[in-house]
DNA sequence: AGGCTGATTAGAAGTTCATCTAATCAGTGA
DNA sequence: TCACTGATTAGATGAACTTCTAATCAGCCT
């Protein structure tokens, strides 16, 4: 087995660890990565996840989550506890209430391991 | 077997419109794209996408992802379906071998809907 | 044809996960 | 202090998932 060696892609600024495409993951790697997608690997979450982020001033209200969905507060807790734990939200309690917010280096950390997008292998198909 | 696709992102990462953080996601987008992310969240399945994904020529033989990991021929072959699947990878048979390559325009729709990589967002974490 | 190797399918066991109800914690205001 | 509302924790249940062994399918070769 050769190893291929692409130039780490950083045309966008990310990109501190290589891509899923430049170097095998090790099983460590994996296993560190694995959970980040598994917060992401449900649709409540994803969307719990959009609508944090597109909310304007950057955080939103549980209360305001709750009323999206058709489950229970019990139930949307749990998954902002999965994200929370997953490092891709924070939150903070201010009054009666509680805010949640994106962490956006997590974000791109994940979107850059799938694809810096090298226009080379995109090419394949 | 439903690969649909969606317009959002070609394959270069021109995402026009967008991430998560453009606009909610609605409850059928995140039933489509949850999947995706499932076949990802797993250790195994992230090396075998790695592995494939490094591999020169762009294709891999079985017999050369079953002998990197500690796990049964049976269990390679259910995550391989799974990515398959999922329509992340595709396979062929030649001759006695199976091989499998990468479906890039899916792996950068998954990497485009998590971090466009905006510079505005990403800010160096 | 028969046997050999590579790969997948079938079925089962143990674990993890999503969701609910009931109970508890945290703040506000009468 | 007590009651009320918002949010989380605890515990339970049924579904889904990972992995294995055993069996089957697909090509190659003597």
């Amino acid at each position: 087995m050769s190893k291929q060696e692409l130039p780490v892609v950083d045309a966008a600024g990310a990109a501190c660890c290589a891509p899923l495409a430049c170097a095998p993951l090790s099983e460590s790697e994996a296993a560190e990565l694995a959970p980040l997608f598994k917060a992401v690997a449900d649709p409540v979450r994803l969307r719990l996840l959009s609508l944090i982020a597109c909310h304007e001033g950057g955080e939103t209200c549980v209360c305001d989550l709750t009323a999206a969905f058709d489950l229970t507060p019990p139930t949307i807790s749990h998954h902002l506890k999965v994200l929370k734990q997953a490092g891709l939200i924070d939150s903070e309690r201010r009054g009666t209430w509680v805010y949640y917010w994106i962490n956006p280096g997590v974000l791109a950390r994940m979107s850059a391991l799938l694809g810096p997008v090298s226009p080379v292998m995109a090419g394949r198909a």
